[in-house]
RNA sequence: GCCCCCAUCGUCUAGCGGCCUAGGACAUCGCCCUCUCACGGCGAAGACACCGGUUCAAAUCCGGUUGGGGGUGCCA
């Protein structure tokens, strides 16, 4: 039995975004479900826009969502260089011996001659085809080229005629006219280095890869790496084309949509198993019912027969609600790990929590959890519990602190609050409901003045967990704060 | 311009000739719960792009139109 053997082969020319990381997770998906090998490959052959920086994003993202690779980049692997500008004689080696068999052949023609001759096809209604003006030099024109000295591209001779059919798992067979679609292509660069669509079958052949399986703005080339394939004599794998990811505009999606870097969406705080679960249903699909998979799940349950062909736009409405669900099936212990390093940012806490600390962060949790749907709003959420420096959303003081008898309420409820033996429902709740009646007003009317007074802002948890956390002194601190602000501001 | 892919609620999708007066999820709206906001529960509204065929029967098959996306690069 062949073993599968996959790979993600970004460009490190930026940081991973959603579409990247979605192929990559299909790709990462297929492989552990077929027991296989997951390959990561740097293809970095365009000097000017690849980047170190860039190549420690994509690993670090690959990392964050728990896509783990069996051979690459920090990995090693027996199929090795895992960088392309590491593979370059690999590459030279493969050239050589397609202008031996009369299959590639030296272009001296200059990007500006290029450009013209494109023009003019485009004007003339042609399809936008390399002219082969270097196939048919004569020795003297050459000589003439190399006396002036030009450098030079290698092109690979296409077939001009039949057809070129692409198998592909999910779209089935695509056939690829050679005369309209397949031109002599440029496969290495004047500076040397190979391009893209050489590059990459020279090593998914030679690493093994059994099944292509990447995005769809690949379809269109892909008739001319067959040939190629079929030049060398490599064993052609099995594509699998996946659909575009859009924004809500429907254009591709890209960074004017708002995050699209995984490294952003650690940031804001989405957990891994939520952003693995989201992008695996952008494209994909298991029933008619199902939409939360977890990890071990979607590796038994994924097909390719199961994806999509039509793009799929990006909704990071959805995505966020997910992620709410998977932060309340977390447990507070596991809640805590994870909003912990967003609060010592915050100055929150320190870096070492003493256990009681950490006792009052569980208890905090217990509430927010329910609440929360980034693991970033935590910060928001609960900065009246941990200072004093907070501001009064002033709505929230305009709609609930200026009706006529407030102050005296308030004061009421310092009353209350210092007589009581503890600050817990059961004892609380007898003694504002007197306040109700003593002031002939509604429940909301007690609770939401001292909502505003004790943190600032009309939301937050149930008031009598609230003034239980905050504890008697603070609670009684700010109130008397707050009625002092709107004697002021009478 | 030329070539390729695609087309079900606003969005992601189920559907692979009769089970569909088209199902689920997010979002939206309403109700319940309720001290606010969430969570949770219940309910509503909401789609087969269009036109021709094939068939006893089409969201499902075929053709065309329209629309969207991609490719066409000495980027990947």
């Amino acid at each position: 039995m062949n073993t599968v053997r996959v790979r993600f082969a970004p460009s490190p020319t930026g940081y991973l975004h959603v579409g990247g990381a979605r192929t990559a997770l299909f790709n990462w998906l297929f492989a552990r479900q077929h027991r296989g090998v997951f390959v990561l490959r740097i293809e970095d052959t365009d000097l000017a826009r690849s980047t170190e920086e860039a190549t420690q994003a994509i690993l670090d993202s690959l990392e964050y969502l728990g896509l783990d690779w069996d051979e690459g980049p920090r990995k090693g692997g027996s199929f090795g260089p895992y960088f392309q500008s590491e593979r370059l004689h690999l590459y030279r080696q493969y050239v050589e011996k397609l202008m031996e068999q009369g299959r590639a052949y030296k272009c001296y023609c200059t990007p500006e001659e290029l450009d013209q001759r494109r023009e003019e096809q485009i004007k003339r209604g042609e399809a936008t085809h390399y002219d082969r003006h270097c196939l048919h030099l004569s020795p003297e024109e050459r000589a003439q080229y190399e006396a002036e000295g030009r450098s030079y591209a290698i092109r690979f001779k296409a077939l001009d005629e039949g057809v070129t059919e692409v198998d592909d798992l999910i779209r089935g067979k695509v056939r690829f006219d050679n005369t309209a679609q397949v031109d002599d292509f440029v496969i290495v660069k004047s500076d040397g280095m190979p391009t893209y669509n050489f590059a990459v079958v020279v090593d998914d052949a030679l690493m093994g890869i059994t099944h292509v399986i990447r995005g769809e703005d690949h379809l269109s080339n892909t008739p001319k790496q067959i040939q190629i394939y079929q030049a060398l004599g490599f064993p052609v794998p099995q594509f699998a084309h996946i659909p575009m990811i859009l924004g809500s505009d429907r254009a591709l999606l890209s960074k004017r949509h708002g995050a699209t870097s995984v490294m952003q969406f650690k940031e804001d705080g989405y957990l891994p198993a939520a952003m693995v679960n989201y992008l695996a249903l952008l494209g994909w699909s298991y029933d008619d019912a199902q939409t939360i998979f977890s990890i071990p799940e979607l590796v038994e349950k994924f097909s390719l027969e199961k994806v999509s062909k039509n793009p799929a736009v990006f909704d990071m409405q959805k995505l966020e609600w997910m992620n709410g669900v998977y932060i309340r099936e977390l447990t507070l212990e596991e809640l805590l790990a994870e909003v912990l390093p967003f609060w010592q940012k915050a100055g929150f806490v320190p870096g070492e929590i003493t256990p009681e600390l950490k006792g009052y962060c569980l208890r905090i949790l217990k509430e927010l959890q329910p609440r929360m749907k980034l693991l970033a709003e935590a910060v928001e959420l609960a900065r009246y519990f941990f200072t004093d420096d907070y501001q009064y959303n002033q709505e929230a003081v305009a709609k609930v602190l200026t009706k006529p008898r407030t102050e005296e309420i308030l004061q009421y409820l310092a009353e209350v609050v210092a007589g009581a033996q503890e600050l817990q429902e059961e004892e609380l709740k007898p003694l504002f409901k007197q306040g109700m009646e003593k002031f002939g007003v509604k429940m909301g009317d007690l609770m939401q003045p001292l909502r505003v007074a004790v943190t600032g802002t009309n939301v937050s948890p149930g008031i009598y967990e609230v003034l239980a956390l905050l504890g008697r002194e603070r609670v009684l601190e700010r109130i008397e704060r707050t009625i002092k602000m709107l004697k002021e501001r009478s």
